[in-house]
This record gives structure tokens, C-alpha cells and sequence, in this order.
DNA sequence: AAAACCACAGAGAACGTTTTCCCTGCTAGG
DNA sequence: CCTAGCAGGGAAAACGTTCTCTGTGGTTTT
């Protein structure tokens, strides 16, 4: 049997209300709360946060839903959330849907049930669609993905400033024929292909959009496909994030591609060991902590402000140079 | 105002008890499941979590508490471990320590107070020692860092048999300077610097081990130290893992150090970029789900058998050679 | 000095479930 | 045909808190 409130409150002679009291930090007689004080420690006293969430109505939890944990951008992204929510007093419950708009559903059911106070989530495609739709009960903030028109708070980079960042970047090295991979199934790839695209037409020259699938098997046989016949292979890839650009990697490897000589690669993402490969690549670093923070700043300002006007933060990505190209960072 | 399930039960015309067995799935007659079913459907009903766990009195959620996220291979295990414990309608609570032992135990009250089922934990070095002293209300499963001594139910891989296979293979290829680098907080380090040790011994070379600091900037310190004197230079490195080497790789490119000609590396954990530096390195591959699947698991058998002895679950890692050790797996 | 107020402690309801207990009606066995 | 047994449904307690309401003693205000 569990040591209770009410063991607490025989133990130091006051009600279970005191005991209640005291340990939500509201006034009481110093005197009483030492004894209280001390009753916990004797007792060994822990609370139980389920029958302290039923009753008080507020669970004091988020929910977290990332596409995909594998992914270091939702790795950095997710352990800022972590650490910035606990400072707060706010437990995170931390979902992983592998891009599988079923599972995103189950899990935002199994938030309502949770009675969570707010959730993060980066939304499958789907996912982002429904989310238009649906009215949950609690306050929703869109994070990486979200439509310019979302129904949600949102925070985001500007995906089609930053590609077209890339391109300029390798345009200005020379290179004329550049492949730009995006992923099928998310906003932010299609916001960084509009931006790709829009780029590649001022700078001249003709586009060409290859849409890689989530899946890795598949996307090398994509990659792959653009790559093996030397002819109509492109002098430049800008891909859409760390993970694909795995991917790439392997199948330039395979074909035995060097890099840059054969092929020079961009990416969005920053990963450390992107400094030496191909001796080393240009990126776009993604402002992770400011996200997670950011994320959940709003999400607390949407508690207080519950019909404020849907609001939509978009950060800047920071352009980092490397390799041939000259290492260095530009705003 | 939420619906409950006596809304439920109004709208079925039953009693609340009724509504509770059909959704637990208890035997109720057809006609009745039907009519709540219905029910449920018409009013958007949503369980309560937090009730139904106080009043059961389990939770059917584990916790799951490791060192550091950032680290590839403990985001690999947390992804296994979050799908498996979903498949069987587990809840987890997810918690990064950042080899921080106050929050290591502040995470660890919390599992008192969410009165979890069970928790998986990689223990930093103070709360592996902690562990054995203390006696929680729920199983606890170690994984990755656990003592052979543990007083709980561990699953860990063979880290000094690894090392030693690091060192072979170094040595095969000619190396005879092979310096080892272990973490200095963790169990899992002092192993691998153990067979690290042993091995070196048996090749007849002397070892120089050296303990590298978990956070970043100290760690590259250190290995400047170790790599920027050119004559005592070791020719090859042991490194622990996968967070580790790439603060090596960064103070060797700075050093301006070519992989492997001036200096070979090898390394546990196996990462899909570690193809592509230094032509490919050799490294010891985790079997990450396999930890993750175990573990869980393990967890679940305790609770049928609390007294049952403890138990030790030692996986093989799978050696990978690469690069100029030549292409391959070898068990 | 009386009235009004304030601060704080205790009693008990309430949160939304599951569980226990009992009651009913049906079936089977003598 | 009667009774024992059983299956399933309803009433109400229980889970461990917080919250509301009331009461009391002391302080301020008029």
C-alpha cells in the first residue's frame, strides 16, 4: 500500500487540504508547513500525478510529434523541447510517427486522451491536410511543416529563400547543370523545390526536379537513376535534408562518384560530419534550439490567448560554406 | 464541459459499469455493446486517461531514460523501444539526462510519482552506483552501461571482446601505435578501454589509453592534445563511440590530417556517413534493435516474475571492416 | 467598542473512471 | 416443478488528489 495525503496529514496532525496546500506552495502557518515538511520526508511521501491531473483538470503535459526520431534535425529539435519543458514544469510526452499519417492519428487521439495541455507536432502531409479540418482541444503548434496558410500557430524556416541560397551558391561556382531532390510527401519539400525552382529560372538555367521518396530503399534507386548515366548527369545536387543526402552518398559511392570532382553536393541540415566529406559541403544549418524554443513559447502564449489571431514565425537558416567553395558562414 | 462516460451511458441507456466492460472488452451482450458503441461514436467520447489510471492502478506506461539523445545509437534504441512498447499498448516517457546525474534522479522520482510500470534505463556512472542502493516500486531495466554486478536486469553487448576485434584488426593491418579512447563517466567506456587493454597485452604493444570527457569542446582539447605532436603521434585510434570520433575527426582535419594515411580510425557505433570519411572506417555495428526489443522485453517478464533471478543479457556486436582493412562483415 | 473584514484551516464534494457487490432472470439438474 | 448455479447488468464505493465552502480567530475600520 502507497503512503497517501492523507498518511502525510496524520502523521503531521493537519487536514489533507493542508497537506494539499503546503505542497502547492500556497500560504500556510510556517509552523504547520514544517511539520507538513517533515511528515513527507518520514513518510516517504511521493504525489500521484494521475489523481493530481483528474482532479485539477490540467495534466501540466505536451505532446511531441516528430516525422521521424532518425532524423537529426527532429533529434536536436526534440531535445530542446525536452529540456526547455521540464524547465517549466511541463512533462513531454514524445511521439514518433515514422511518416505514417496512420500513426500521427492514433497518437493525437491518444493526446486528447492524455488531456494534454498543447502539442508540437511536425505533421505529415496528410497529417497537415486533416489538421485544417479537425478541432481538438487543445492548442496545436505546427513545427518544420506547415502550409503559409495553416489553421495552426506555426514556426518554420524560409525553406525557399534558403535553397534558392544553394543554388545561387553553386551557380556562382560554375556549375550549370544542378538537380534538385526534394522529398514527396512534406510541405517543407515542396516550399524548398518552389524556392529551387524559382532560383534556378533567374539564375538562367533549367531546372530539374527529381522527388525522392521517403523510404531509403527506393530513394537510392531514384538517385540512382540520376546519377549512373554520365552523359545527362548533373554537375550539382541541393538536397533536401541530412538523411536523403545519406542516400546520395551511398549511391555516389557505389558509382564511385568523387566528390565535388564528379558531383559537388548541397544540403539543408548541419551535421557534424558533413565537414568531411567530400571535403566538406555547403549547407543550410536550421536554427534547431530557436525552433524547440520558440515552439513552445508560443504554445504557452496560445494558453493565455486562446483566440488570438493564428500566428506564423519564420526563421532564417544560416548559409554555411565549405569545401571549393570556400569555407566560411554567410548571414 | 467534456463527455464522460456516464454521457455515454445516458445516450446507451445503460449504466456507466456497462460502457466501462465494453470498452475494456468484458463479456456484455451484443445488443448493449452495440448500443454503446454507438454511443461512444455519437458523442466523440475520448477515456480519460488520468482516470482510469488512478483508479486501476497501473499505468501501462514504462520509462525510458538515457544519457544522451544525441548520440545515434541511443536514438536508434529509444526508436525501437517507443515502436515495440506501442505495439503493446504501452505508453513511454521519454527522458534525456545529458550524463547530468541530478537529472538523472529528478527523472527517476518522476517515474515514482507517474507510478510507471517499469523503466529502461542507460544509468549515468553515479546512478549506475546509485541504483544498487536504492529500491524503487518498478523493475528497471539497464541497458548499454551496467556493471556485471548490477542489481538489476541489464542487456549490454560484449564491449571488451569488441575492442579487443577494434585492436586485431589495427594490429593485422601493421599498426602498432594504436592509442584507445574511452569515455570517463560511463561503465560502458571502462569496459571497452578494459578489452581495449587486454588486447593491446596479447599483441605484445604497449596501450595508451586515454579518457576523453563527455562534453565537447574539453573532448577536442584533449585529442589535440594526443594528435598534434607529429613524432608521438599514435597511427591508428580505438574510439568509443560515434559522438567521440567525429570530435576527432574535427581536430584532425583541422590538424590537417589525412584518414587513414596519417592516421587510421575505428570506432563503435555505425553510422551511414562513417562510409564515406577517410575511404570508409571499421567500426563495431550495435544491434540496436535488438537492445531496444530485449529490453522491453525483459521489463515485461519481470513483472510476471518479480523474484526471479536477475538477469544479463550480453549481445555480439558485428565487426565491419572497411577502407583500406578491406571491404566486409565478419561476425 | 462593535462591525466588517481577512487569513487560514478543516470538512467534504468532486474529478472520471474501474471495481466490488448484489440482484435479477435464465438454464440445468434432480 | 423446484432449486441450485450462473451470467450479466446496475448501484455505489473507491482510487488520491484538489477545490469549494464554511468556520474561527484575529485585525482593521468606523
Amino acid at each position: 500500500m502507497n503512503v497517501g495525503i492523507k498518511d502525510v496529514a496524520r502523521v503531521a496532525a493537519v487536514s489533507p487540504a493542508t497537506v494539499s496546500r503546503v505542497l502547492a506552495g500556497r500560504p500556510v502557518d510556517p509552523d504547520m508547513r514544517d511539520r507538513v515538511m517533515a511528515a513527507v520526508h518520514e513518510t516517504g511521501y511521493r504525489p500521484n500525478l494521475a489523481a493530481r491531473r483528474l482532479r485539477s483538470r490540467h495534466t501540466n503535459t505536451i505532446g511531441l510529434i516528430v516525422a521521424d526520431i532518425r532524423n537529426p534535425f527532429f533529434t536536436a529539435v526534440s531535445r530542446t523541447v525536452e529540456a526547455i519543458a521540464y524547465d517549466r514544469g511541463l512533462r513531454v510526452i514524445f511521439c514518433n510517427t515514422d511518416e505514417d499519417a496512420a500513426k500521427e492519428a492514433m497518437y493525437l487521439q491518444l493526446m486528447q486522451e492524455e488531456r494534454v495541455t498543447g502539442v508540437i507536432l511536425a505533421p505529415t502531409r496528410e497529417g497537415a491536410d486533416r489538421i485544417a479540418h479537425v478541432e481538438s482541444d487543445f492548442p496545436i503548434v505546427l513545427i518544420d511543416r506547415a502550409a503559409p496558410n495553416a489553421s495552426c500557430d506555426s514556426v518554420v524556416i524560409d525553406n525557399a529563400a534558403m535553397a534558392a541560397k544553394l543554388v545561387v551558391h553553386l551557380h556562382r561556382l560554375g556549375h550549370r547543370r544542378i538537380a534538385g531532390l526534394f522529398g514527396t510527401d512534406t510541405v517543407t519539400g515542396r516550399e524548398r523545390c518552389d524556392g529551387y525552382r524559382r532560383a534556378m529560372e533567374e539564375c538562367g538555367i533549367p531546372g530539374q526536379v527529381v522527388p525522392v521518396p521517403h523510404e531509403r530503399e527506393q530513394a537510392q534507386r531514384v538517385i540512382a537513376a540520376l546519377l549512373e548515366d554520365a552523359s545527362r548527369r548533373p554537375s550539382a545536387l541541393v538536397v533536401s535534408n541530412s538523411v536523403m543526402l545519406q542516400s546520395v552518398l551511398r549511391v555516389a559511392d557505389a558509382l564511385e562518384l568523387e566528390i565535388p570532382r564528379d558531383l559537388a553536393l548541397t544540403s539543408f541540415d548541419n551535421e557534424p560530419w558533413m565537414e568531411f566529406v567530400g571535403g566538406g559541403l555547403s549547407v543550410i544549418e536550421q536554427p534547431v534550439e530557436e525552433i524547440g524554443r520558440t515552439a513552445v513559447t508560443m504554445l504557452m502564449d496560445r494558453l493565455d490567448h486562446a483566440d488570438c489571431v493564428t500566428r506564423r514565425v519564420v526563421l532564417a537558416g544560416r548559409f554555411i560554406a565549405r569545401g571549393s567553395g570556400g569555407r566560411g558562414v554567410e548571414a
